[in-house]
DNA sequence: CTTGTTGTAATAATATTTGTTACAACTATA
DNA sequence: TATAGTTGTAACAAATATTATTACAACAAG
């Protein structure tokens, strides 16, 4: 299956965030606007993000940004902060496979080294991006768009 | 969210065949059997890793194999094989971003070129594992149990 | 022709993701 | 101290995806 949409979902957030701090106040409506999605899923990802230390959001007069520098950010710092499967394994098992079978029992010690070297690739080529990087591929799409 | 349970099935189905082909006959109960899953489960799987070239199912009598050489089948052609995600796109992106913001309405163009690197270093790791790898781990499993 | 099996459709059950409604708690400001 | 606008969060609903189950036709081999 896929990698949940709350993933780019928050990096569109983020990318938002910087990109119009200077001319809107940015409630969770404003960004739900540009997602297109529902204020309390943004509201629910920003809290996600706030415990990770990425922003801070202002409750009552409302209002939130970005509290690290974004080159500071990694891809792998948001996916982390919004993806929330149990443990951060990224391969699902079977439930209860056969302990009367050699296979069966063994599988998890059989093939997690495996699993974890794949996913340690993953993660490493996501901590090697940035929001700052992502935020200047941004910025060169939207410049390029006017011409 | 995580990778189906379907690809670790898949590669517990091909350990099975190869560890036990010699003393069962390799019928889709057999292998429901040491996954603990339904019969048909393991056929419509079976049907996957058929159409990818991995294995070859006896209709009526019963009985599956592997029909390549072991060390000719990776993680990622059985990852290919079973996973049934559309266009073979790694991350989900949340549906109709709105068109009138600069961000919404190229958040695509921003990012496809980092998440595909991404999902590509993962593709990369599970092509350098082979089927013959994740059995000679098995046997080694198997036998320091019984130590 | 019987037995055991695969292939597959139809359907159900379960889990997960995403969306919605509602409202208390909060902040700034008039 | 009202008021307006907002966040934080619970409760619930809807949509989607995964996994399981039942049923049975098609098939192979003795």
């Amino acid at each position: 299956m896929q990698i949940s949409s709350r993933f780019t979902i928050a990096v569109h957030v983020l990318i938002c965030i910087e990109t119009f701090k200077e001319e809107h106040k940015i409630t969770s409506d404003f960004l739900a606007s540009s997602v297109n999605a529902n204020s309390v899923i943004i509201r629910k990802l920003l809290q996600q993000l706030k415990k990770a230390g990425i922003v801070a959001v202002i409750r009552g007069s409302g209002g939130a940004d970005i509290c690290k520098s974004l080159d500071a950010i990694t891809l792998f710092d948001v996916y982390e902060a919004v993806e929330c499967v149990e443990d951060g394994k990224l391969f699902h098992f079977h439930e209860n496979p056969n302990p009367l079978c050699p296979v069966g029992r063994n599988i998890h010690s059989i093939l997690d080294a495996r699993l974890e070297q794949i996913q340690m690739a993953l993660e490493k080529e996501m901590k090697s991006v940035t929001i700052q990087d992502i935020v200047n591929d941004s910025q060169k799409m939207i410049a390029e768009e006017k011409v």
